[in-house]
DNA sequence: GTGATATATAACGATATTATTAAATGCTTC
DNA sequence: GAAGCATTTAATAATATCGTTATATATCAC
């Protein structure tokens, strides 16, 4: 019974329609991470980051634990099934190319260090 | 070569942020819909339809076509598409189960008219 | 052309989002 | 407990979003 309620969809799509949580969210892709790590590459203040963080959180995309004086982040898959499940309605799109999508993640990377 | 740019994602999204707007998917999906059919079931002014139609647009997720006086809204599978793409690197969610999404569907109509 | 219909745009107000800097909290170390 | 590191929260400003009503535009029917 994986049926997501709209408030939650509302917070899970909001949170995605920004660029930087969704480059946060590939960089926790490749490994879990500190607050203060994932803030690093990023042109903004650690308070911005750590908001950015939060709404991720509200909208189950990611997972914070505390550990000590660090926050560690890890992604929560079950934000993104939500979307998924919601979306899946729509149609069934083509099975994921994963190659497609590194093809992808490097294009933005790019685009990134570009400004 | 199917590799959405972060500024359309950013568009896509955020349309579907919108409990309005994916409610008007979800009717589009039975049918191509006038502006004002598409209007009608929300305690909503035209005005305030019309440009969530216009937002639904700009993001890829519906076409507008006119013919005569009236202006018909489809579906268009390209936005929907562009952000499983992208949503697919982050792992293989379930096989859409159809059933689940109706009943999620029913649900989600009930709350519309509980209001 | 007149008038009704279908939709879009403008102007506006309320609220939300995103960033900043400064201050507060909380843990670790000495 | 004092100092420092990791993170969050508060106050604030700029901008965006979402709704309203009023007005414009375009088409159809007579």
């Amino acid at each position: 019974m994986n049926t997501p309620s709209p408030d939650r969809l509302d917070l899970i799509f909001a949170a995605l329609a920004d660029p930087t949580r969704r480059r946060v969210l590939s960089m926790l892709l490749e490994d879990d991470m500190a607050v203060s790590d994932v803030a690093a590459p990023f042109a903004m203040s650690l308070a911005a980051i750590s908001k950015h963080l939060a709404v991720l959180a509200a909208a189950g995309l990611i997972r914070q634990e505390r550990r000590g004086r660090i926050t560690w982040c890890k992604l929560d898959p079950d934000g993104m099934r939500a979307a998924s499940v919601w979306m899946g309605g729509f149609g069934q799109f083509d099975p994921v190319d994963l190659d497609d999508f590194e093809r992808f993640l490097e294009a933005e990377m790019q685009s990134w260090t570009e400004e």
